[in-house]
DNA sequence: TCTGGGGTCCTAGGACCC
DNA sequence: TCTGGGGTCCTAGGACCC
């Protein structure tokens, strides 16, 4: 058996966790530059609120009800994130936590013999509470879509659930496909509810009793094939335990206002390929392509919101690098490329790709024989600005002034990684 | 005025190889 | 005049996830 284990509204949760005169209280996250609501607590979503929406068009109601609003604070949540990953791997045999994004984790359960599912999912939940402060759903089911199914099942019904659902007869899993919604079903998205309720099927058990052919046709081959397997029960996706590296590294912001500069864009861009630059350090790895885009304003109706086009150019470097003043130098170029003077800009972002492990870099047969020579530099870097703070050094591109920096008003203190704002107890 | 950011996997089609 | 068959690798774009 497969359990996926959620954090409930994890960064609310996180924010409430030093800030325990808002527990029972409406609160909600934003994006950042404060842009959408990304995290809403059970209490603000029962006034309405809907998650990532505009945060302008619920301000009237955030204010009428006095919700407690905050600006993200990744430090916080990540950290908070690693403590709870931790706790799981103490209660878990070796490999069998996959740490499937910040706030969730799927757990083999293999070793736990049927009878005492409910009480070990109800340990796991209690014990994460105790040592982190953060509260968990666990969904446990044959297969990860059934526990994800499962999961959904908890988190709606709280309080008979006691946040725990397992799913272990053909009854129950039945049962709880026959409520859950096409848009609720882990791999199905507008675009897939869309063509499902086209042909008639408007819950996650009629699309179990499809023929796997169909979905090969219908529903993305393989992918449909696969989902189909996973609701009847059949394992089709598999635990993926060990850390693996990434395979692109993005780092992208809205501005904070639109740019106009080719300046700030550039200013920008490099502050971009430096902080994708460390990620790419930090899993040891180093970039052959390097891909810039920019996202001019565009004019938008009412009705819908969509992503402007975004215009970008790539270049692959001769030898794959990590060293961030090579990456920002080839950036800063296809900046250029792509600037077009009297428009304006919302966006940009940096995508490093054909990433390479540092020990197995292809050399180039015309380049210099020293391979990612400045290495040893770009560590020292990375120490300095981990022990001391963010940005104490950092390459004069990034610039210094940095009015397209985003917004990010309503931030809460980094209580858990930063010495300075550490909470006071007095 | 104000609509996030960072990923993954898959497929089709082109270029190229013997 | 005749112009195969089987394969790999790469990229762009689509769909999806949290």
């Amino acid at each position: 058996m497969k359990a996926i284990i959620d954090c409930n509204s994890f960064y609310c949760s996180c924010e409430r966790l030093f800030r325990p005169e808002l527990k029972d209280k409406p609160v909600v996250v934003l994006s950042n530059n404060d842009g959408c609501i990304i995290s809403i607590s059970d209490e603000a979503k029962k006034l309405g609120i809907k998650m990532a929406s505009p945060y302008f068009l619920s301000k009237p109601v955030i204010e009428k009800h006095g919700i407690a609003t905050f600006s993200s604070n990744y430090n916080l949540y990540g950290d908070l994130s690693r403590r709870v990953m931790e706790v799981l791997r103490t209660l878990l045999p070796v490999n069998s936590v996959e740490v499937y994004s910040v706030d969730e984790a799927f757990l083999n359960l293999g070793h736990i013999p049927p009878d005492q599912l409910v009480n070990e999912a109800l340990r796991i939940r209690t014990t994460v509470e105790q040592c982190t402060g953060i509260s968990v759903s666990v969904g446990v089911a044959p297969t990860k879509t059934l526990a994800k199914v499962a999961n959904h099942i908890a988190k709606k019904n709280k309080v008979e659930t006691q946040c725990v659902t397992v799913l272990d007869t053909d009854k129950k899993i039945n049962n709880a496909l026959q409520q859950t919604p096409l848009g609720d079903v882990w791999g199905v998205g507008r675009r897939s509810a869309l063509k499902l309720e086209n042909v008639g099927i408007t819950d996650a058990w009629q699309l179990k009793q499809m023929p796997q052919n169909w979905a090969r046709t219908h529903l993305g081959g393989v992918v449909g094939v696969r989902l189909i397997k996973e609701l009847r029960g059949e394992e089709a996706i598999e635990m993926d335990e060990e850390l693996t590296n990434k395979k692109m590294i993005t780092t992208t912001r809205m501005f904070g206002q639109p740019v106009r500069q080719l300046c700030d864009v550039k200013e920008a861009i490099a502050t971009y390929t430096s902080r994708a630059a460390e990620k790419l350090r930090r899993q040891r790895s180093s970039a052959k392509t390097i891909y810039v885009f920019v996202v001019p304003k565009v004019q938008r109706d009412n009705e819908t919101f969509s992503h402007g086009p975004m215009v970008g150019h790539h270049i692959s470097l001769p030898c794959a690098t990590s060293v961030t003043s090579q990456l920002i130098k080839h950036a800063l170029q296809l900046t250029e490329r792509l600037f077009e003077p009297g428009k304006e800009y919302k966006k940009a972002g940096v995508i490093l790709s054909g990433l390479e492990p540092d020990e197995t870099i292809q050399g180039n047969l015309f380049g210099s024989h020293v391979k990612n020579s400045q290495r040893f530099l770009m560590d020292i870097v990375d120490n300095l600005n981990f022990s001391m703070r963010n940005d104490i050094l950092k390459f004069a591109s990034s610039g210094t002034e940095k009015n397209w920096k985003m917004r990010q008003e309503l931030r809460s203190p980094r209580y858990t990684t930063r010495w300075k704002e550490l909470r006071e107890v007095k």
